[in-house]
DNA sequence: GTCATTTGTGTATAATTATGCTACGATGTA
DNA sequence: TACATCGTAGCATAATTATACACAAATGAC
């Protein structure tokens, strides 16, 4: 008998959408301390301690940075940016991709009928080394590779996803 | 008669030599704390306080992150990663690139021959949004934007540096 | 059902980081 | 020369952040 009245319970989903909304809060607004992250999330209803937000930092891997006056704010880390765009790639990768080959320096890969743009977006955004450029049509990814050797990694990279 | 003997002497030079070996070595090992820098920095010759590391890294615009593991380790903050490769490419496009121009949602950037690799490629690196992809051949760049309106934008921001 | 495990969080505090104040050398001005 | 100003850094400490410990709800094994 120590805690208040509040939930301790394990809600997953809450802490899911806490951690939603502390991005949203330092993607729209300057914040520089934890206090000051656990204040404004009370206005938008989270109540937790600075302890658990100690812990959501790590958790999302943000990072504390100054601005060009010296002010430190919060900010997403580059890495979070990418880990989880690598996974929502490999599940788009693995939904809509049938095909993967190369030619020279040129990689090809195959969609289903309309799922190219959403392929080579994600893929973009991953910025893989060797990329020289992409472009898509409805069901056809052609990457293009810095050279042959680049377009055989890259194929290989792909066909373990499947 | 305070201070000990070593150098209080505003040496501008010596402050920056730190600052490159901070970065050396917060890039080649994983370093968690202000205090670990100190030491490091002190085998390396570098006998400053953790006072003034915190400053350091405030102007060397460093975060502290959790890897995967949730260990803590400093890195270089993506800000301070990107703003050079602005003014690297603001100089590498003047150098090679004549003329700007879109129709719907492509862009189109003439170079001198054999330019438009590097202009590319210096372009892909800085994620400019709205960028779905890009090719380019010789001469010519096409850049695949998300709409016509980012097509619009980004000829009137590449407009702006001629 | 019981019991062990896992997960999420608060409390209290340890650990870490930022900063006000001060000193000192360098630089500039008269 | 003297004197003011600026930039760098130490010291001490305030401010901030991370974490050991404890507890409770959920989950799983039996």
């Amino acid at each position: 008998m120590k805690e208040k009245d509040a939930m301790t319970l394990k809600d997953n989903n809450l802490k899911n959408t806490r951690h939603n909304a502390i991005i949203q809060l330092i993607e729209e607004e300057s914040i520089g301390t934890q206090n000051e992250l656990s204040r404004r999330l009370e206005e938008e209803g989270f109540v937790v301690t600075q302890a658990t937000i100690s812990r959501d930092i790590r958790e999302l891997r943000l990072v504390k940075v100054a601005d060009a006056e010296g002010n430190y704010h919060y900010e997403i880390g580059k890495t979070s940016e990418k880990m989880p765009d690598t996974n929502k790639f490999h599940s788009i990768f693995l939904a809509s991709a049938h095909k993967v080959d190369y030619a020279n320096n040129l990689v090809v890969i195959k969609c289903y009928t309309g799922m190219a743009q959403a392929v080579c977006a994600t893929m973009d955004s991953l910025e893989w080394s060797g990329i020289v450029g992409t472009v898509s049509g409805d069901d056809t990814i052609l990457i293009v590779m810095r050279d042959e050797n680049s377009a055989k990694e890259l194929v290989k990279t792909l066909r373990e996803i499947r």
